[in-house]
RNA sequence: GUCCCCAUCGUCUAGCCUGGCCCAGGACGCCGGCCUUUCAAGCCGGCAACACGGGUUCAAAUCCCGUUGGGGACACCA
């Protein structure tokens, strides 16, 4: 056990990204590491952007990585009396005032520095009114530091110094009687004994910010430890353009949870050369000292590569309980009459290699849950011809009588009428595969009759002669 | 514009702190071959990078400075 304690503080405004999974994944790893806590915190001071229904999608994204928290989910809109008493508190002291321009002065006063090219910070006009009691709405701002400098040891991109000159007078308190994020983020980090502050490098230059505040209120301040962005493939800001970007979306697409977690990991940390990482190892080998500084570029095909190499891996169950609900979902019946021989999970060790995502594997998956299977005119054109009606048909009768129905007694048989009809393996096993499943590419054509039995290969084979056309 | 961060193959990265083992290693992708009843998988091989310029040093991807480039932040958003 250590006293460590971290937090993940996603703000419901939208739906729980990659990026926001990576920051979760990376705090959950250091609290694993060390023994320590890891706390969830919905920041959702913002009356005009929160929006309630996203918390569940945003939790149950955390839950389906089996990224597992200790505390929480706490709301911050619980807590609002919190941070109104310590806002007052600073106010006393003198280290806050009321501040009554508006938005919209502020907004103009802003865009007209900008024109000028002078600095956009707020110009301090309420700063020495000493408002007491104001009558109109006011905001309440923190008296910042402007003399000195702020230094943060970053425990990621080591020590970075800041000129206190170039810090805004923040607001901590809206007019509507809100905190804002500045406030409440130091408040709830401080009471909740937070000891590492882990998050995006977007976060750097709000650490200075935020810092005076935590000294003001008389907090110890915590560590940080700002993590590298991650970053779309025009090196831009990762966002919907780039694809999916919500986390449950990778799930829908054929994502196997600890393949996304196993991608986000080597994304700005590695160990060495090692590519493939179990929760277990990444908890017992991750360390800031190997987090990379610089942002990383998201590569969907390196993703897909190490889905493909858990689907590879997995337990045959394990991969068939992830894929029975895409298949359900698809309106497929995973325990109707129509199955594959010996059940879905013994599909699963033929198709492994050949599907990349759960959700081709169900499209491999079709030809030994439906009856009659799907047939693709094309392939049926091309192989399902006169010429190979006859040993078609003398295959079929043959393999009707041997026992029993299987790989060592199919083999034999189908040897013999190779050399019989003078025909070459693949000459015959793509009439017979298009027959079977309806398509050109299949597992091996004796995986495929053992998944079917004897009874759907025969009548299988008897369709596909029937719908060809006599000589 | 101001402030902050960053800079090794197309991408993720090892190496950098503690200079020589690096004419730079691994992985994804791409290309070629092998295997083969299809499709995959697998195996073998190939292409491909220290941003640039100055220093320091016997020696620099590694240390220092500058330039350029990229990213981020400058809200009564978080």
């Amino acid at each position: 056990m250590s006293d460590i304690r971290v937090r993940f503080a996603p703000s419901p405004t939208g739906y729980l990204h990659i990026g926001g999974l990576r920051t979760a994944l990376f705090n959950w790893l250091f609290a694993r590491r060390h023994g320590g806590k890891f706390i969830v915190r919905i920041e959702d001071t913002d009356r005009h952007r929160s929006m309630d229904e996203v918390i569940e999608p945003i939790v149950n994204g955390l839950r389906w990585t089996g990224l597992d928290w200790d505390e929480g989910p706490y709301r911050q809109t619980e807590r609002l009396d919190l941070y109104r008493h310590k806002a007052m508190t600073l106010l006393e002291q003198g280290r806050a005032y009321w501040c009554v321009c508006t938005p919209e002065e502020l907004d103009v006063r802003r865009k007209a520095a900008q024109a000028r090219g002078e600095s956009v910070q707020y110009d301090g006009r309420c700063r020495a009114r000493g408002l007491t009691a104001p009558a109109e709405p006011a905001a309440l701002r923190f008296r910042s530091p402007h003399t000195g400098h702020t230094v943060i040891d970053d425990l990621i991109k080591g020590s970075i110094v800041f000129d206190n000159a170039v810090l805004d007078d923040l607001i901590i308190l809206r007019s509507n009687g809100y905190p804002t994020y500045h406030l409440s983020v130091v408040v709830d980090d401080a009471l909740m004994g937070i000891t590492h502050v882990i998050r995006g490098d977007d976060h750097v230059t709000n650490t200075p910010r935020q810092v005076p505040l935590f000294e003001a209120l008389g907090y110890p301040v915590p560590r940080f430890a700002h993590l590298p962005m991650i970053l779309g493939a025009d090196k831009s800001r990762l966002s919907k353009r780039h694809g999916a970007t919500s986390v449950l979306a990778y799930r829908d697409m054929g994502y196997l949870p600890d393949a996304l977690v196993n991608y986000l990991v080597r994304l700005g940390w590695s160990h060495g050369d090692q590519e493939i990482f179990s929760m277990r190892d990444m908890i017992e080998k991750f360390s800031f000292d190997h987090v990379q500084t610089s942002a990383a570029v998201f590569n969907p095909e390196k993703l897909q590569w190490l889905n493909a190499e858990y689907i590879k891996q997995g337990t045959s169950r394990c991969i068939a309980e992830q894929l029975r609900p895409l298949l359900e979902q698809q309106g497929y019946d995973c325990n109707g009459p129509v199955q594959p021989r010996g059940g879905l999970e013994a599909v699963i060790p033929h198709l492994r290699t050949r599907a990349k995502t759960l959700v081709e594997m169900v499209e491999w998956t079709m030809p030994y849950l439906t009856e009659p299977v799907a047939m693709d005119e094309a392939a049926a054109a091309k192989f399902l011809t006169p010429a190979m009606a006859p040993s078609l048909k003398k295959f079929a009768e043959r393999v009707k009588t041997v026992e029993p129905f299987s790989q060592e007694t199919v083999a034999p048989v189908l040897q013999a009428l190779l050399e019989e009809d003078r025909l070459k393996m693949g000459a015959f096993a793509q009439p017979l595969r298009v027959a079977l499943t309806g398509r050109t590419f299949s597992p091996g054509i004796y995986e495929v009759m053992d998944l079917l039995g004897r009874e759907r290969t025969l009548r299988r084979i008897d369709h596909a002669l029937q719908r060809i056309p006599p000589s």
